[in-house]
DNA sequence: ATAGACCTTCCAGCAACTGGAAGGTCAAGC
DNA sequence: GCTTGACCTTCCAGTTGCTGGAAGGTCTAT
């Protein structure tokens, strides 16, 4: 299978899928004319990566589940350790962004938003 | 003051500062001998980034704020406008990561963790 | 005189792609 | 047989916002 009906399968661009060649996570065959041959093997990797992905895996994260779902002997604990590490950073970044959030949130309520100088929202930048 | 006590005084590296020059945000005067040269006034700017940057504004706006913060004549309603945009896209991360939240956390609950290949989380990154 | 703590510029690298240029290949239609 | 257009290839540059490091100049204190 040629890369754009690998793409169209997996839900990746085709630029994705060379990058993802390019730093060694899936690589295909090819054909006598240099072409990219996705097995259904391949395929099964770049689905794996593009959920990966979507759950905010880091693309070395990916890289080492990529290698734990191939691997028949893994203990799923190996899984888990990654999975509970990621949570935790989403997790982080969530009360990060929740506290800017209310910052914001009480500066641009308290701005009137009109065609006057008087801002609070640049008053507090330059406090 | 030289770049260093000015670094001390903004909480900014002064690599950053540097970079903040580079891009045009603040450029001081030079001495004689080449080192920059800090006023209050570019301390003032440099601090109104730092506190613009920690409320996460991209560089971007925060050249456009830092150029509505030294127009007396600005309109309140242009800084609100792009403070708005900001608290949007702020929220919009948030509900994105809180959804990978309830998803992993969830995955996180059905694996085991324990030295046995069964696993929850590969299985549904895999299907 | 020399040490060490500053300062300068410039170049490279991070993450994870994305866009574009230049050129090769293939299938269909005339 | 030729052209057109849709593929494919590689390679290079750009994105965001810094950060690290190298090579070299300057200043201050001893």
């Amino acid at each position: 299978m040629n890369i754009s009906d690998a793409a169209t399968r997996c839900g990746l661009p085709a630029k994705t899928i060379r990058y993802y060649e390019d730093i060694g996570l899936v690589t295909p065959g090819r054909l006598e004319n240099g072409y990219r041959d996705y097995s259904d093997d391949d395929l099964h990797k770049l689905r794996f990566l593009q959920r990966a992905r979507g759950l905010g895996f880091s693309v070395e994260d990916c890289r080492v589940l990529l290698s734990l779902y191939e691997d028949r002997n893994r203990a799923s604990s190996d899984v888990k350790e990654i999975a509970k590490a990621h949570l935790s950073e989403i997790e982080r970044k969530i009360s990060e962004l929740q506290s800017l959030q209310k910052t914001l949130s009480d500066l641009v309520h308290a701005c009137h938003g009109d065609d006057r100088p008087h801002c609070p929202i640049i008053n507090d930048l330059a406090r």
